[in-house]
DNA sequence: GCGACCCAATGTGTTGACACTTGATCGATG
DNA sequence: CATCGATCAAGTGTCAACACATTGGGTCGC
């Protein structure tokens, strides 16, 4: 069973994915609740997970708004995500079974072809998240949830207003690939280095990009 | 202006603490709206809150039942404060002012005096967190948070429970110094490898004590 | 006796109304 | 004309009652 709270938490969240809601924007009980035709309560069990998962900003009595990133919070992101993902890679690489090593393999290999088809034909290729793939095969549920719950929201909002960033996509790849081999060698330590730099590379990127937009954007 | 939730949420985490609300306990929302003498609607959002940083589990239309740590889980839960604080360390060493680390260093050392003085007198010496203070010294707010918020929370309750670890204190406090030469020598990547060492001690030493205490309860 | 089914009792989910806080508007005043 | 203070609307916080799901126990059929 399902209860209304779940829904307006999601249903809020894709408000806020398509950018309807934008960052900046207040968030207010009484029209989402008429909007989505319920009353107040539910509404403000979702309001509260969203202020808990740091998507939604809110002071007692003050009317909440949807987070808008600054360059500190990305960079602070960025950090903690090297920090746990680092370790869930480190992590996998211990716990992982050679049969999803393979799966993980095959799926990277796909997607790469998947994606140079769609680059000919402007498709969308279908996004093959090889992070969180590594990350649920941490066996550690405590950082899966953070990173696949928590930081992943409030990454892809960023993600989406500022546009992914396709030239990296190929490095990327390769990365990926790396990894995949530290993985298989079960060297938890090389693993852990190579996943750090691969977000603190992303982080510069996506640092540059944010700049960018400001830039235009003022 | 504090609102009535935030002050359900704190008595509530003091019942947990205190050992009111043991592990496994349900948390019954009426009962504890007419024990604080409010309604049911702002213990609901404490309890949320709660359910949040994972010190209560509940799914819907189910009683919600103070979270009982498995080793699993206290293993995941050092797995995390590895990662994080290993690089909240990290960061302290390229931000911490050298006042702070002045400060920090004075700190430790009076902690130190008050604890073999406490030891004579059996008072209880305050502690003084040596780990939160390098954390927010991270200069990352959110890793501080998590860290000294969600985490804190649920290992408090784990420390209250298992009992401290006495016997450590003196080679942690040797640790500490040692981490905090790090910190001095802005030797980012000492200081983070010497937490992770230091963290990881620890959590042996918690599993060792949470597996004699399993033994003796049943 | 044993198991499946039904049914209250308990507790959670939801609602609409009321109380309080905040920020802003508007007018009086130095 | 600027500034301060009262007033007011909008929005959040809280409440008490109602609707629904779950659970445990009793009853009936086998």
């Amino acid at each position: 069973m399902t209860t209304l709270s779940d829904t307006l938490f999601t249903s809020t969240l894709n408000a806020i994915y398509s950018g309807e809601l934008a960052p900046g924007d207040e968030v207010n009980e009484a029209a989402l609740a008429g909007r989505f035709g319920v009353s107040r309560g539910p509404v403000r069990e979702a309001v509260r997970r969203l202020q808990g998962i740091g998507l939604v900003s809110r002071e007692p009595y003050m009317r909440a708004t949807v987070v808008r990133l600054t360059a500190t919070q990305v960079r602070e992101l960025f950090e903690m995500r090297e920090a746990l993902e680092g370790m869930a890679c480190r992590l996998a690489a211990q716990r992982m079974s050679d049969a999803e090593q393979e799966r993980v393999a095959a799926d990277l290999d796909a997607a790469r072809a998947a994606r140079l088809a769609a680059r000919k034909s402007r498709a969308r290729a279908p996004d093959f998240d090889f992070h969180e793939r590594i990350i649920r095969a941490s066996g550690n549920a405590r950082i899966t949830n953070t990173l696949c719950g928590d930081l992943y929201h409030v990454l892809r909002v960023y993600r989406r207003r500022s546009g992914a960033v396709p030239e990296r996509s190929d490095e990327a790849h390769a990365e990926h690939w790396q990894i995949l081999r530290a993985l298989r060698a079960r060297d938890g330590e090389l693993a852990e280095s190579l996943m750090r730099a691969h977000i603190a590379r992303a982080a510069v990127k996506v640092t540059e990009r944010l700049h960018a937009l400001d830039g235009r954007r003022r």
